[in-house]
DNA sequence: AGTTGTGAAGGTATTCACAGCG
DNA sequence: CGCTGTGAATACCTTCACAACT
């Protein structure tokens, strides 16, 4: 059976700050996962409940952090090996992730770069190959690529959604501020900083709810 | 009375989809919502019944989109003038929203960027003004900004929020892969690639609901 | 006919409160 | 004791079904 889906975007995001502590595997309460994340101690015990971890995972003092990020990891459905990822459109934002350190050894990587404009693609470096945009379908196939970060100009996301969905691509990350029509089944998450801060704004507004 | 936060997010979201547009002012109905966003028509429905627009909004053929937009930004507190806003961390990723365009005529916009390197400072062009990093609390303080857009690397993440904090912001664009620690009644929006590709895979994961 | 608008029903997630265990 | 783990209670959001309007 499945979680729920704000259970399990909240265990995906423990996950993350358990290994982002690195060396401290002291064991970590739940309610000093509160003071971290702002979320109730008995969310964070009832999610983690959800789960269904080891008995290991846990003692009297709280949770083990290198255990229970994995048995996160693996409820989650991620990978042992990194989900491959492409970004498409290499302008200022696109090519700001060529060499982007944040990924460390999570578990995703950047495998290919797309962009329209060929001589963009001579002139920028990265650890990874750059293509012109017409190769994606047979390197998306090829390379076995799930995720696409979004990244073109306004007036081409659509179209470059809908080129990335035929090529068979799971979910996109849309770092425009294009609202996208993607097919059911396909997932995409809104990371555009105009979106974001609508959010904040929608979010303040809530409040006042009491 | 306030508005539950899913609908504010959702109608924080049309609001910008309907702006878009541009142009057509055709009357849209809560079907074509459906058709763009995927969400539900009478969700679509509910969430604008509950907004209480003037009945000038709506027709028998659907919603008048501009009259729809200004009630919804109205609703959630979006101020008349636009919301001033600043970028903490001009590398890479920092330095790529200096020339954004995707602001548009929207209610925000980039009044300050602050870095602690002052010959990137010199080099970088920007519509606004740059600052080096102690100037902090006398900027935001002097032009009111509300949100600060962070971008710094991952180490000095805490750090430069804790400080944005205590200058007065009340909420922060997370593009960094940190999860960050806020006092109460400020709010986070994580926008970093790890985390919006983590939320996919923990999205398409709870999916095993069936 | 085709649309919105909304009370009522249903389903999901959060919160509570306490049992159970080291 | 202080912590986790969890059924039960509550609150919240979504979905339904149909009345009202043009």
């Amino acid at each position: 059976m499945g979680l729920p889906k704000p259970t399990a975007e909240r265990l995906s995001q423990l996950a993350r700050l358990l290994e982002q502590r690195g060396g401290k595997n002291a064991p970590l309460s739940s309610a000093e996962i509160e003071q971290l994340t702002g979320w109730p101690s008995h969310t964070v015990r009832k999610d983690i409940s959800l789960l269904g971890i080891p008995p290991e995972a846990s003692t009297t003092l709280g949770y083990a952090p290198a255990l229970l990020a994995r048995a996160i990891r693996e409820r989650l459905g991620f990978a042992e090996k990194a989900h491959p990822c492409c970004v498409v459109g290499l302008g200022r934002l696109g090519s700001a992730f060529l060499d982007y350190e944040g990924f460390g050894d999570g578990p995703f990587t950047l495998v290919a770069g797309f962009d329209s404009n060929v001589n963009r693609l001579e002139i920028l470096k990265a650890d990874f190959p750059l293509y012109p945009t017409f190769k994606m379908k047979d390197v998306i196939g090829r390379l076995g690529i799930e995720f696409a970060v979004l990244c073109v100009p306004p007036a081409q996301a659509q179209a470059a959604c809908d080129r990335l969905v035929e090529c068979g691509i799971v979910g996109v990350v849309n770092f425009t501020p294009v609202i996208l029509s993607v097919p059911h089944g396909i997932e995409v998450e809104n990371v555009s900083i105009i979106d974001a801060l609508g959010t904040l704004v929608a979010r303040l507004a809530a409040r006042s709810n009491q």
